[in-house]
DNA sequence: TCCTATACATAAAT
DNA sequence: ATTTATGTATAGGA
């Protein structure tokens, strides 16, 4: 879908700044006032940085957004669950059916022989299965790859579904915290090899696609 | 020529249009024949009955739907976690992450812009070094979650620094699947607190403008 | 799939 | 809050 951008704007001919005043122009000749150029540029896909703009905006989009989502569970018959945390930390939900989010989240739950349970929800391929052990024990990695396990393993026998919200947010850093570390550390190694081995060209192209590995599930 | 003027009248065009076919569609309904499609968009916001346009179109809005998710998420900075099963059953969710890319290369110095850049990964914020180590051992936790310090512990264990690159991109989906899914748990448990606290049942009916009820703010 | 026309969302200006 | 300009999402068709 990203992908597509780049081309939907050749077609649409994105305005650069000489065509827009030409435009401008000429709608000034029609409108009797010149006063009519408002370049925005691109939605650039990076957090805003001012505080006010982007109180604003997180209003304006959630509002689409929870629009959004209604739309689908109405027209496609979908069950639809969305938690949203504003920057400022209010909760925002909504939930398609009169069932609760617990519930839709809890629909997870009905796969046989899951030890893990609700650990990971976020695991599940488009059937539904749990699939983090059985990747975990049919992953025939090197023989190294046993500690991930271990800690796969640790990580999974944690009793999560009992644990206080506040537990859980401890929990959740340092989770985040191993995570940035993994992250660091291989983007760390694959750039000591890039540098030995050669100059990669710039790239700088494929910027807003990284969200569509955190979907799950295909069609 | 002038566009601007062009598509000024081609919108008024629109607009006009637009009325008279919602009386047609209105129309429609209530005759239950007559349809004309002159207009495409401008759904009926009811459940689509055709089985095969109504998976297209599921198809099509999941994907929208995901991605105003993830933009909400990175352009103001919130926590969003969107759960939706298709019509079939299926699911599919997202979980925003806070560890962007970011974050991750704010705690690495050593790596020369260029290379990042190479890597596609923009910003930098060059203040600490890989500091996991330090960061898991000074966050003395509350004693209620000495499981959770286990669980830091191993990690802490674990070699990171050893491991191949593979190994380490292992690790880290792991890793990332574990922090998905307590995340997921957490938003849950405090959607539950929410909803016992205040139950806002909505009610939806016929436009796109209902669906705002079953939003809940709180602190 | 891909494309196009059109409705819709929304950033900026009022 | 309202308006306007412009980008985006998407219905329908190829």
């Amino acid at each position: 879908m990203s992908e597509d951008v780049g081309r939907r704007r050749m077609q649409q001919q994105e305005e650069e700044e000489e065509d827009e005043s030409l435009k401008a122009a000429a709608a000034a000749v029609e409108e009797g006032g010149g006063k009519r150029k408002r370049k925005r540029g691109r939605v650039e896909l990076r957090r805003i940085e001012d505080r006010t703009s982007r109180q604003v905006r997180f209003s304006k989009r959630r509002s689409g957004l929870f629009k959004k989502a209604f739309e689908l569970s109405v027209l496609c018959d979908a069950e639809v669950a969305l938690v949203v945390f504003s920057p400022a930390g209010r909760l925002y939900e909504f939930v398609s059916s009169d069932t609760s989010v617990e519930q839709i989240f809890g629909r997870c739950k009905d796969i046989p022989d899951m030890v893990i349970d609700d650990l990971n929800i976020a695991a599940r391929d488009s059937r539904g299965y749990c699939n983090i052990q059985l990747d975990l024990n049919e992953q025939s990695a090197p023989e190294s790859v046993s500690e991930l396990n271990s800690f796969a393993q640790m990580a999974l026998e944690l009793d999560v579904k009992e644990m206080s919200i506040a537990e859980l947010t401890r929990f959740e850093e340092i989770v985040t915290e191993v995570l940035a570390a993994v992250k660091s550390i291989r983007i760390m190694k694959v750039a000591e090899l890039t540098q030995t081995e050669a100059r990669l060209k710039r790239d700088p192209q494929k910027k807003g696609d990284n969200w569509s590995g955190q979907e799950s599930g295909k069609e």
